[in-house]
DNA sequence: ATGAAAGCGCTAACAC
DNA sequence: GTGTTAGCGCTTTCAT
């Protein structure tokens, strides 16, 4: 293996003038650099990174929990993050928490390992009960939901004002009998709580009673648990004519349990999720969705992050706050 | 920060003794272990792992790259590969290659920083023109395709076996002109080319002649491709009855596409994909596919990655090989 | 503009 | 079963 003292053996200095060179820094001859230069491509020198690490205390790596990597939502964030990382030169590594508080909090212990940089949190589990678990000294991001109060950055969708939007959508395509497919209510102010809000305050805006008997709760925001959902409702009697998923995974599903059930969407039926993957364009029908700009959440959450890392030992910042904007995306399901 | 050199300290013994305890080693006296398990505790200390990697060159993390970690086939292998490499201790680190030559040479390269300890790479892009450049010593798997001869682990899938069967699925459903969505073709001996070859294989065995008209070459392998062949298809006057489409991406699009090109799937056109995406269960219709056992493929990637660990120093071992097995799915697409 | 010294925290090799 | 020594490769500090 190469070494930095190899490298200023072959051009004649000191490791550290080449250590100098190799980090850009300024007060090097133009000369001297040249000639290092050259001997770390003779050489085919590369930093050993370890020892990088262990002097400076990084690692380059940040890492990115989500519950898991191979729902589209998570997927397509974790794309963008991994894009917006590479712009810092960071690598990503990735957690699966399982959706889970104690594989959240299992990432979460992470950091006491300084494994990583920093730290992207992409929480379901938590919930302001784990206020303090999140103090700790250590940058890190919370994504997706705004629900803590500490003093950690936070990059947050419009949950509520997009479920809000996404009921009006509904109610503007003629719909009245609006089923709401979401998760489980629990203690934790997760997502589906915050979207649950809002599908109640489009229907109090319009002047429509809620029906409890249009309110189906899932244990798991997947598609298999969207289908039967959908057929539950269809087959209730309810009288169901557009249905709110919260998110888009279980409205795929949904759509296809509808069909099971003998319902058309969108004439039998209107549906319209949350999130806009990528997926939801090409659905038949196609899947009308609220997008919250993906790319823009992960390149916000990649900055706070270099933010907070460039902080490191400094005085401790107030915590930065940043929430998505909207828009609603109209496809066939709501035609 | 709390060093092994404290630890030792509160629990009156030298650091080597601690660091035998941490690293489970046999001979120490279950009295003295207590006594350092209890100083951890006492201190919370925790390993410093970046010295660790100076001292033992590991890192821990394997390196995994892949196309695009949103498409839902790496979604879905990158989880299995995840899983897979928590077992053995191990993090993954996700490169994103773009589906490129260029990126996926990027990512070798990476193996010459000895950020990670071993490579898993998706290759779609090399061909065995690249064959010199995978000859270098470092642990690596080749994932996907089986297009190398040079001395690197391989985990296949069985492209031309399994394109086979799916044309022959259509032909035992009594599709006669059956047309395939795949990628074009280039020199790259890739994905593509060994499922075009079982098409062929399948058509033959059939007796049925290749009509030109009926190879649709696409770009790229995404869904908005897929939906403008299924449409170019229906459009040319050419008759199909049944599509091959080389992914379950590009099959959903092409459903996507003979819906706008008002052809029914499966009375007017049946659709088969390969991989056997999560999705595919869902849409409407559902999606047939060629399974090629996603998690038995990133389980033994991962053991074969973990073998090559254990060899490093050691002579050399021969390639190993893998190409796992398959199953066709029948669903509604081909119904 | 360049370099000498020191040491980051850990563990392999060996001694006892 | 436990401890001593040495050093992994790099960069911070401070000197010149």
């Amino acid at each position: 293996m190469v070494t930095i003292q190899d490298v200023a053996k072959a051009a004649g200095v000191s490791a550290m003038t080449v250590s100098h060179v190799i980090n850009h820094h300024p007060h090097v001859r133009s000369e001297t650099r040249a000639r290092v230069l050259q001997a770390i491509t003779d050489l085919d020198y590369r930093v050993n990174v370890a020892a990088r690490n262990l002097r400076t205390g990084r690692t380059g790596t940040i890492g990115l929990g989500v519950p898991e990597i191979d729902r589209p939502y998570y997927g397509q964030l974790a794309a963008e993050i991994i894009k917006a990382a590479a712009r810092h030169n960071l690598k990503v590594a990735i957690e699966q928490t399982g959706a889970s508080r104690e594989g959240e909090l299992d990432a979460l212990a992470l950091s006491r390992n300084r494994l990583y940089d920093g730290l992207i949190l992409s929480t379901v589990g938590l919930g302001p009960a784990d206020t303090d678990l999140l103090k700790i000294d250590y940058p890190m991001v919370i994504l997706g939901e705004r629900i803590f109060d500490g003093p950690v950055d936070h990059v947050a969708m419009p949950n509520v004002e997009g479920a809000r939007a996404a009921t009006a959508h509904l109610i503007e395509r003629g719909c009245r009998r609006i089923a709401l497919i979401d998760g489980a209510p629990g203690e934790e102010v997760d997502v589906s709580s915050l979207r649950h809000d809002g599908y109640r305050e489009a229907l109090r805006e319009a002047g429509i009673p809620v029906d409890p008997r249009l309110l189906v709760p899932i244990g798991e925001l997947t598609m298999e648990q969207g289908a039967a959902a959908a057929q539950r409702v269809s087959e209730s009697g309810a009288g169901v004519d557009g249905a709110f998923c919260v998110t888009d995974t279980v409205a795929i599903g949904a759509m296809r349990g509808f069909a099971d059930a003998g319902m058309r969407v969108p004439q039998d039926v209107r549906v319209i999720g949350f999130d806009n993957i990528a997926e939801g364009a090409y659905t038949v029908p196609s899947l009308s969705s609220i997008d919250p700009d993906h790319a823009l959440m992960a390149g916000t959450a990649v900055g706070f992050l270099v933010k907070r890392l460039a902080e490191m030992g400094k005085n401790k910042q107030v915590a930065r706050e940043f929430i998505s904007r909207f828009s609603v995306v109209a496809r066939e399901s709501t035609g």
